[in-house]
DNA sequence: GTATGTGAATGGGTTCACAGCC
DNA sequence: GGCTGTGAACCCATTCACATAC
């Protein structure tokens, strides 16, 4: 089952496709049943069988959804699962890898090899089939030359041309703030439409490439905010009403 | 980036007397706003004055958001603006500051200082003076008793005895996926209520325990589920400016 | 004239509740 | 009996447009 995604951007709306678009917010939580699901099939099965099927309430507990959201999440995929039984779970790993079109191999690059960009190269889902991390970066000679896997670092000078000569993808930005800009504009300048930004700051990029990015103090701040307005640890939630 | 459990359903509800509550996408982009007006304040200010004002137009560009969002998001600081003029950057940022609780000091304790733990230890934007990092611990006998910066690793079967005397406020869990569930109960047993995580799963936590997710796995793959609905690169590179 | 602040309208996402199927 | 699939209601969020203030 192939499912297409409308635009989302453009003021094209109001065109009623021959396969519904799957909601932002739905594709992104889509991801996360694929990892419970992968978790799964790696799981022991317990003193039951291996354990075919799932049921919607379980698999909402697991991926810490509710259960109605997952159903109509899932009901993008067409209708994937048994009514009075659940969801068979290789069948329905099948149909959301489907829809996240796993099946496209997307080459990714990767620039600055830093802490970051090491720990990034390390990172479990990092370097997939479907991302495979195909160059690396860094403005920095000493590191230039140097072999990490079965890659070598190469200038940050040469990423537009290098970029579009392997036909990469994905760029990711792992470069300290003040040159993370420039290493946006080289990845654009080689024709890469995805970038991956881990630097704190906004870059500025033209309308055809998405950015999306990932800030550990914006992450942390969202974490204190709520926090403090908490209620205190240790009693159920209920206490004040 | 943002999948958060637990009890965040009312948002800011429980404080009726204070300031009004504040939406959770407002929250999420009020870190933005502030990391681009502390870009601004460092800015050489070009060939005009130190800029001691900025308009929501050029506010909202840098931020990369639609203008009358970011109206509206600041208007929920109360006004904070000057019609017919724009906002003033350091009063801005003050108010946006005072809304986060910049001032609450929150104790970070960080699990897993393989090379992402090491990473993030060195990222900008962690140990700050609101996010002090205080506490590192790690499984490996290897690492354990190593320091790092002005912190010595502890083995993690420590983290619920020593987190709770040194009163930390967020966990790190930055291990591999099959320890990282052991870390987050750690966490928990030790009163931490608010934890950031690494390891691509999701983790099960009390209700009164708010978590987010940092997936690199996730992130790659909704860029990918995007890249191909794109139109190929056809339209000029109109500048970013 | 210019730019903020904000009700009102629009759109998207979540939750409910129940019909439909096993 | 149990569980999925889904319209409908509800709620949050974005966008619009203009009154308001400088």
């Amino acid at each position: 089952v192939t499912v297409q995604v409308g635009d989302v951007r453009d003021g094209v709306r109001s065109r009623p496709n021959s396969t519904r678009p799957i909601p932002e917010a739905t594709v992104a939580r889509l991801t996360v049943y694929l990892r419970v699901l992968d978790a799964l099939v790696g799981e022991p099965a317990g003193p039951t069988l291996p354990a075919t099927t799932i049921s919607s309430g379980e698999l909402a507990r697991r991926a810490g959804v509710n259960p109605a959201k997952l159903r109509k999440d899932l009901s993008f995929l067409g209708p994937c699962g048994i009514r009075g039984v659940g969801y068979d779970v290789v069948g329905l790993t099948a149909a959301v890898e489907s829809a996240l079109g796993v099946d496209r191999v997307l080459p990714v690059a990767l620039v600055g090899v830093g802490n970051l960009g090491q720990a990034l190269a390390g990172y479990a889902g990092f370097h997939t089939r479907q991302f495979p991390l195909t160059a690396l970066f860094d403005s920095d000679p000493a590191k230039v030359g140097c072999r990490f896997g079965d890659l070598v670092v190469q200038d940050v000078g040469a990423v537009a041309e290098v970029c579009r000569q392997l036909g990469i993808a994905i760029g990711v930005v792992a470069v300290p703030v003040v040159a993370a800009q420039a290493a946006a504009d080289a990845l654009v300048a080689a024709g890469v439409r995805s970038v991956l930004n881990f630097a704190p700051l906004v870059l500025q990029v033209p309308d055809s490439v998405q950015v999306r990015r990932v800030d550990l103090g914006s992450e942390l701040q969202v974490l204190a905010l709520h926090h403090q307005e908490r209620p205190a640890a240790g009693e159920p939630v209920s206490a004040r009403r």
